[in-house]
DNA sequence: CCAAAAGTGTTGAAGTTACACCCATGC
DNA sequence: GCATGGGTGTAACTTCAACACTTTTGG
């Protein structure tokens, strides 16, 4: 799995850095936003996870979502960016909410508890969070050269068995949308390089749908969506035929949106 | 549009209400339940209202989805049944949840704040809110005969063009998720009687999808699904030939399910 | 007998699946 | 020259949309 060892604060962070210092007051202790970050390296998706370290009680390392509480001045959705920008350092990233999450024993585990009362102010109380799932550009953000290096972490999809609080029930919803997402509008363009080609969009296609498609007909119903440029630009230095690359056309997707497409038909 | 003239506040109601008077004082703050209930007449869809009565800064009746704040001891679907069973007396309904609302200014219009401070400790307080959409058998709940004749009622979906806090905003993203919903699984039957006739069935998806679909086409696809059991019996007393009635078979349905459909095809 | 809604089949078009071979490159 | 993934077309099948007339009842 991703190399996660040890434990940061990123919420603590979040108080003492500056830019919020006068927000620090506002933190509303009964509702918080969860971000699942998907990313996807060409062979399979991923997740991003955070680690809190060992728990004493259990002598496991606890994996979770990123999230934070709110602030009580912000929208739900600015809650979101604005944990994904201080964990990532990008803006304007793909994000979507999943829903609520509030079965109130929910933060119950005993390893849970002990994460709780190192980093919030009012470990007890009741916690509604909301969950979002994101799509990034899996290159725009490495772990290992951030300020996160040994608290944050890709995680391969599959490989994922068991988080902390509920999370991992967050993550299958997120999955869930993200699959039936995925076939009513290319949001997975959001997961790829700007230049891209088709073999990479199908396996993204593969691997979030878990399941073969077959080639020439996922290249004819894409193509014939005419939401891609051809460049003038084929890959260089592969050991084989170099494939097209590609371009996302937004100008022709919002054409077609608004025309009413809205099924990819896989 | 619906009848609609004084204000009971069904909030109230519920603190004083002995069963929960143990839990009045564990009321959250900051995190409420809104429940946008859906209804059918056999001729349009409907929405349940309460209203707020006249507010005395516009003159003008405020509208609003049902809703009240959550105890810290119940979960979200709980509090979302409770405030189902307390508004129709009704257990049991079908219940799905649409999302979290938060901009913190979703309670900011002036006669918002009036009903706001009629009805709530903390009437300033940040308060996302949790949407559900329910749907029931409009003959189960019968405003003019209950408790609430003055202070709720059906209104048609078409004719609604405004309600009070973001609930026009919420109404409009649980309809969206009815229409996206009722073309993969056949919900629509908790919006009719037990015994129906194909027509009313395609009545309620018109209604609901707001397109006219196919009479034909419609039946053949209801039909080939198996999810129907026809009954012997015809209806009766109606001027022009009497329609056959039928029965949802929830053991076919729950065989379908499992077999991995998901898709009428409308 | 008239009005009103129930009920019923076929056809052409469109879309979907399944499938196998040659091509360009690096080594 | 060989291993690797890139790229291409067709035929059978399934699904979907469009469409009009006869039937049964109450009044």
């Amino acid at each position: 799995m991703c190399h996660l060892h040890t434990f940061k604060d990123i919420i603590n962070k979040t108080i003492l850095n500056s830019e919020n210092k006068n927000k620090a007051l506002e933190l509303n202790p009964n509702v918080s936003v969860d971000c699942v970050i998907f990313g996807f390296d060409f062979d399979q998706l991923h997740c991003l996870l955070i680690d809190s370290g060992l728990s004493k009680s259990t002598g496991r390392s606890r994996l979770a979502v990123p999230g934070d509480l709110i602030y009580d001045n912000e929208t739900l959705d600015e809650a979101a960016n604005r944990v994904l920008k201080e964990l990532t350092g990008i803006d304007n990233i793909y994000l979507e909410q999943v829903g609520a999450f509030g079965d109130p024993n929910r933060m119950g585990k005993e390893s849970d508890k002990e994460w709780l009362k190192s980093m919030r102010a009012e470990p007890d109380a009741r916690v509604i969070t909301v969950a979002y799932f994101s799509l990034v550009k899996m290159n725009d953000f490495n772990p290992e050269a951030s300020s996160f290096a040994e608290s944050a972490g890709w995680a391969p999809i599959k490989e994922i068995d068991e988080l902390a609080f509920d999370h991992y029930e967050i993550l299958q919803c997120a999955l869930k949308q993200l699959k039936r997402k995925i076939k009513i509008q290319p949001i997975g363009f959001n997961l790829l390089p700007q230049k891209f080609t088709l073999s990479q969009l199908h396996k993204l296609y593969e691997s979030i749908l878990n399941k073969p498609l077959d080639k020439r007909n996922f290249r004819r119903k894409i193509l014939n969506l005419q939401i891609l440029t051809p460049l003038n630009e084929k890959q260089i230095g592969v050991p084989h035929k170099p494939s097209q690359l590609f371009e996302f056309n937004e100008e022709n997707y919002q054409k077609l949106s608004s025309e009413g497409f809205d099924n990819f038909g896989f």
